[in-house]
Parts: structure tokens; C-alpha cells; sequence
DNA sequence: TCTTGAACCTCTATCTACTAGAGACATTAG
DNA sequence: CTAATGTCTCTAGTAGATAGAGGTTCAAGA
């Protein structure tokens, strides 16, 4: 059995993030030792690797949550975590595109700046007036 | 004169978004009427027009904070702006390199789904052990 | 002039995904 | 046995807003 230290270091995940998972329901509630400390078993860890896989590709808690409860069901259809997955493949495409634009512009920005007064800054006049854009950064209202 | 919500339409903010700059005093506290509602002149349009724009291209709050003072010191060197907007433009270069690591590894993921089962879903699969994943989709601890 | 409805006011709570800290108890190494 | 480290619960804080309750003010129409 692991202490919940060990249980951290095992998985890549915080201490607190893992009483946190706990507090949301994300993990189940632990064995404890005879002093109260939490005990953890092999299914914990593999399931907290699940959470913090999942949690390096982005997706957000309640999908995860979804899909461990979907794990939880070996038998049935996978389509749901098929749907699940593009979405975030979605989400992650929709930030890379604006984050693209973002990119441009700020570069622009920063290559019209001649290191003179603030007076002059291109930075700040250009952060001051939308017009002075070239193109339409404001992509949709997914707010990156 | 403009009262709240004229202004948020003019500048395209909300109004409790205007209530909240003001509360964390990035704007200014305006006039009041007579009546106690915020009266805001053309140079609170400006200012807001400015952080929303920022806050478009993605600078935080206090990024953005630092570079209003700035714009209120015409005379001095634009060094800080450039600083500022540089860093920015590096944050967004890193989130774009950690979502398309992201991208990859989940178009992967996806691509190998065989609409079975759960038991033998692959995204499930792949989820559950960072072994299944091609590459280090782990970039650096930018947690995006 | 009166009234209605929209816009405004303050205040508190909520969201995501954690992180930090206080003060107390448990465990383990030497 | 003691000291250091680990763990416990609880509360509060982070960014950047958004939502709602319950009450007031304003502008326009009848």
C-alpha cells in the first residue's frame, strides 16, 4: 500500500492535487492507516495516471470525469470517448489557430517598435487602436 | 457623457467586466451622477478600448496594468513595452508548441480508435499509460 | 404627471484547477 | 527517544471574469 506521498511521486501528481481529486470525486475515497493517513493500492495509481494523462492532453476535469466513468464500463460502445477525444482535438485546434493570429500580430507589433519614447511607440499605439491591425485577430469569442 | 453601458458598447466589454477593472483599479473610479450611477468621459473609453484590445492579444491583466502606466508617461523609453511584449509574444510561441505536441498525440489517439468496445478502445488505452504515446507531449511545466 | 420597463446600483457567490499556509498529529530513521 | 519528515483538516487565494439577488434610477410613452 502506498502513503499518499508515494502515491504522488508514483503518478507526477501533488500531494494536494491528489486530496483535491479526492474532494471532487474524481478519486475515490482511500483506505486509511490506523493513524487516519490514506492508503492507496495499485487500481489508485493507475487510475490517477489516467487523470494526469488526460490532464497533459488537455482535457478539461469533467471530461475527464467522463471517461473514467466510461473505463468503468469495458463492455459498451467506445463512441462516447471517440466524441469526447475530437472535441478536445477541436478545442486544441480552435487555441492553436488563435493563438496564431496572436502570434503574427504581436510580432508585427513588436517589429514596428523603433525603441524611442512611449510617445512614439508603435506597442502602444497599436495596443490602443484596433484599427491599426492588419488582420482580424479577434478569431470568435473562444477566448483562448 | 456615457453611462456604464453605453461605454461597454462603444469599448465591447461587459458591464461587470467594466465593474470589475474598476474594482481591481485598472480604470479609474469614474464621476457619479446624481443618482449615483458612473458617468465616463472619452478618456475612459480610451482606456478601456486599450485593455480590451490587450486583453485580446492575450496579455494578462497585470501585464496590462504595467503597460497603461507606462502609456501615461509619454516621455520616457519604450524599453519596458518591448520587454512586455516580447514576453508575451514567447508565451504564446510556448503554448503554441505545447498544443501542437497536444494536436499530434491526440489526432494519433483518435486515428487509432477502431469504434469497438471500450475494452478495446485505444484512447482509453492510451490514456491510461504514457507509453502508448509517441512523443514527449509533456513540453516543459508551461501547463498551457 | 404617472407609469412602466430598461438600465443601473451593491454585494455575494460561482467557475477551473489548483496552490499555499496554519496548526496539529503520525511515522520513520538514527 | 528524539528529530525530521510526512500527513491530517481547514481555510483562503489565484486569474478573469460571470451570474444572481434585491433594490434604485432614468427615459420615454400615455
Amino acid at each position: 500500500m502506498l502513503t499518499i506521498g508515494k502515491l504522488g511521486n508514483a503518478a507526477g501528481v501533488k500531494v494536494p492535487t491528489i486530496r483535491y481529486y479526492e474532494q471532487i470525486g474524481l478519486l475515490p475515497e482511500p483506505e486509511r492507516s490506523a493513524g487516519n493517513q490514506r492508503l492507496y493500492g495499485k487500481s489508485a495509481l493507475e487510475r490517477l495516471a489516467f487523470i494526469r494523462h488526460s490532464r497533459e492532453l488537455g482535457f478539461p476535469l469533467e471530461a475527464i470525469r467522463d471517461l473514467l466513468s466510461l473505463s468503468d464500463r469495458p463492455d459498451q460502445s467506445c463512441a462516447a470517448a471517440d466524441i469526447i477525444a475530437k472535441d478536445q482535438l477541436a478545442a486544441v485546434d480552435a487555441r492553436i489557430a488563435r493563438l496564431t493570429a496572436l502570434k503574427a500580430e504581436l510580432e508585427r507589433m513588436i517589429a514596428q517598435c523603433a525603441q524611442g519614447t512611449i510617445a512614439d511607440c508603435r506597442i502602444i499605439k497599436v495596443l490602443g487602436d484596433h484599427s491599426h491591425c492588419s488582420q482580424d485577430h479577434r478569431i470568435s469569442e473562444a477566448v483562448e
